[in-house]
DNA sequence: CGATATGGTAATTAAGCACTCACTATTTAC
DNA sequence: GTAAATAGTGAGTGCTTAATTACCATATCG
């Protein structure tokens, strides 16, 4: 309403030390809150001041380095789905045809990781439910190099002997599951676990169950 | 801006046939609907406009039943959490010891059940994401009675000595984890799956590795 | 019939949203 | 030192949203 020459104005030009920061690294800046704040309340549900606010900037900066929100999530879902792959070192142990070996650090990667930092698990599933296009993106990248990987090495087992004859892609989704409703029931849903059901123990108690399953009988 | 008065007012009593529908079957028309909108596009992406035209009502109407969208959203949860029990079908198996037939029934009723309609899986995942209250409520009447009769079953069995000794608990989890995961790849994440794997098939390969990883050796 | 409760609306309000603009401060290059 | 480039902002804009208000229409019952 009033003009701003209505006030004072403290030009507080001493006190204003507010910290030029290089343009990639503020863009990062942007990404990290963005991401982490989308994670938790969705796409929708975050708006670009918390975001601004978050990094300790005004929301005008926000937009002269993406020029919409959505560029936004896209700069995160491109940042993200190029992490380091989950299953290096399953890779290793499927060379010594080490089975359980195989799945005990599949499972405990996919574990670990998520637990370190559910941010991307969220993610995912947000996009997936909000209908967003780059979820496929994000989704393809992460869960499916998985399904892809331990389903032929299952192939590979079954033609050496070493399996019963099951479906290799289904029986991949069989184990993988296992593990995803695991931290599905932990991370999301906040499932109360009783105590003696440590991390380490319901691993070993899939990998059990699944070798057991796929064994020639 | 203007007063009302200014217009004609073409009071068009003729056509305004409006169906006057009795209080209680337009309070279940507006849950039915906001459950299918909150379930597709979130609580928060769904507008009460969006609602309200869906009904085919003004958001006054909305408004005059329940107070506040979050009203409406904890109608919906009240409404949908006590709806039939899945495992109805499975009991009568259990009490049989048909273990094979259990597990198929309660994979088939989970999976048929969520296909039929799947507002309530996608509405679960939405509350827990947005860190709704409400989302135990909803997992708790749904999900835990599932993994509380499947680990009794087990648990009896072992007892039995018709199963090996694995903790029961986290067996049914692995169970119906890959139940729950073959949905989510379906039902949420839309991944093509090549046309051999019915669901059917993929039923029998998660009862036939469950038996298999748990019969006594 | 007329009084009354009830189903229904159009129009509005106040807040919140993504996004813009005109401008200021701080570097860096010459 | 000065100029060009770059990091940064306060104060909007116009639109959308949940929620309200003030008023209409129809059914029911004495």
């Amino acid at each position: 309403m009033l003009p701003t020459t209505e006030i004072g104005e403290p030009r507080k030009t001493a006190r204003s030390q507010r910290k030029r920061i290089p343009r990639e690294e503020r863009r990062r800046q942007i990404i990290e809150a963005a991401a982490t704040l989308f994670s938790r309340k969705g796409f929708r549900g975050t708006t670009t001041r918390e975001i601004a606010e978050a990094v300790g900037v005004s929301e005008a900066m926000l937009f002269k380095h993406f020029a919409t929100k959505e560029e936004l999530y896209a700069a995160i879902i491109e940042a993200k789905s190029h992490g380091r792959r989950v299953l290096d070192k399953a890779v290793e142990a499927a060379e010594r045809e080490d089975d359980a070996e195989v799945l005990r650090t599949l499972a405990r990667e996919m574990i670990e990781r998520i637990r370190a930092d559910p941010t991307l698990m969220r993610l995912t599933y947000f996009s997936a439910l909000e209908g967003h296009a780059l979820s496929e993106i994000m989704f393809r990248s992460r869960v499916q190099q998985l399904d892809d990987f331990l389903s032929r090495y299952i192939a590979k087992r079954i033609a050496a002997g070493a399996f019963r004859s099951v479906d290799p892609l289904q029986a991949a989704w069989n184990f993988i599951g296992m593990v995803a409703y695991h931290l599905q029931l932990r991370e999301l849903f906040g499932q109360k676990v009783p105590r003696h059901l440590t991390t380490a123990r319901a691993v070993e108690e899939m990998v059990a169950l699944f070798l057991h399953g796929v064994c020639r009988a």
